[in-house]
DNA sequence: CGACATCTTGATCTGGATCAAGCCAGGTGG
DNA sequence: CCACCTGGCTTGATCCAGATCAAGATGTCG
């Protein structure tokens, strides 16, 4: 099966000779884990880091009052928590919001492409900066926009991430979050994204029955949403 | 007079012989701007990275209502852009918080530090992504804390970022910031960060006159804030 | 079938926004 | 030197977006 990673780090650049071998061969052992299956737990000391082979997966971070705020959603093709391999000891767990098929890929391999390919270093490094760059679009919105817009924007990113990775269907896709999910992502109560997605609904924005949401005026939810994608960098670009 | 990245790597992991050597060679050019000052314009295609050598400086992010929403903070040390070397393309705008003396290192430069200095490459990497984890915590933040928690965590934060470059004088620190300019960092009215830095003040948290800020009862603050200081990696590590 | 979770709707409450005004300090120009 | 202006700080009054509480409807699964 292709190894999803590849063609989200072609999305940005291309790549040079040698480098995919390099990353198929850090991909070894992979398995599977069930919905709210804890993958990777706060504050544990890790040598390896996580890549989603399939499914959704999202950071979680619990306050002390019982809430949780979900600081990143991941899908397929993504290195959920390539920051530890830096970082050592993560700031939030890993929970898998779907049934996933993960990889588990050493440090010590991450270590030695740092040594021998510095251009795949680089792309790697780029996609920690990308879920930065994600963060801020999130802070951007918490703090200056309304609800609607809130959701909207986090509409418009989901689909285009899910259009790059080919998870597209039309202008529709598969969101597999509840709205309580939608509240721990957005910092809204599961009450008020109801009412605030039958907004968009009746503005006739979006279809959203059972998982599968359906965008019936692009150029209304990014209006709505003050959405622009530079910030997910689908470019393809030197670097 | 030495250089405060130096510093601030050598906080986090000790630097091998000859990294030291490169990182003041890259550091040339230095120049400084004017309070107020956008150092880097949100969007454009940028071949040099900005160091901040003395001040403080925000990436910014302006929605189409006039808000400004200020989605990081940076101090001596910081480098305000590093990430932009991979990025290519910024998302935000990077303005002086107060006069600064800043340095531009060109993308060429720190590309050959990633071709001949993987261990500190790791380390310029670390810190892009030590950014990531305090967008995280302003996150957690906005979404779930009350505004007085909010404020509260922020000042706890900037107190350790200060302390850790030694711009702390016991338990006092600089802040130069009006409130205005908190409310767009934390994403309130100024006339609320107003009323909630009362109440921090008459709970005996703090004090604020000026610009100086005294924390009066540390435990009390990190309590109100639910703060915890591992997401901003402040312990040596291999890595 | 019961148990459980999600979605939905209504009623009420509240944290923080908005509007408005007064106060003070620093900076400018006459 | 004063008159003026500007921007930040402070306080009060009012408003509203979103939280909370409560209850019913629907759907799924063991």
């Amino acid at each position: 099966m292709p190894n999803p990673l590849i063609q989200k780090l072609e999305a940005r650049d291309t790549l040079l000779p040698g480098e995919r071998e390099a990353l198929e061969r850090i991909v070894v052992r992979s398995r599977t884990c069930r919905f709210g299956e804890i993958m990777v737990r706060e504050d544990e000391h890790l040598n390896e880091s996580t890549l989603l082979l399939q499914g959704f997966a999202a950071r979680a971070k619990t306050l002390r009052n019982g809430k949780r705020q979900i600081v990143a959603v991941h899908v397929t093709g993504d290195f959920v928590d390539l920051h530890s391999f830096v970082l050592k000891r993560i700031d939030h767990s890993i929970v898998a919001l779907t049934p996933c098929r993960i990889a588990n890929v050493a440090h010590r391999d991450l270590e030695a492409i740092t040594e021998n390919f510095p251009h795949l270093t680089r792309l790697l490094w780029l996609s920690t900066v990308i879920d930065g760059a994600i963060h801020r679009a999130w802070l951007a919105a918490m703090g200056g926009r309304s609800a609607a817009g809130q959701l909207a924007h986090f509409i418009c990113e989901m689909f285009l991430r899910l259009k790059a990775i080919g998870h597209t269907d039309g202008n529709s896709m598969v969101l597999p979050f509840t709205q309580p999910e939608l509240g721990d992502i957005l910092g809204l109560s599961s009450v008020h994204v109801n009412r605030v997605l039958q907004g968009l609904r009746s503005d006739n924005l979006i279809r959203w029955q059972d998982q599968s949401i359906t965008i019936l005026d692009w150029d209304g939810l990014t209006r709505t949403a003050e959405f622009d994608p530079t910030y997910l960098s689908l470019q393809k670009e030197p670097r």
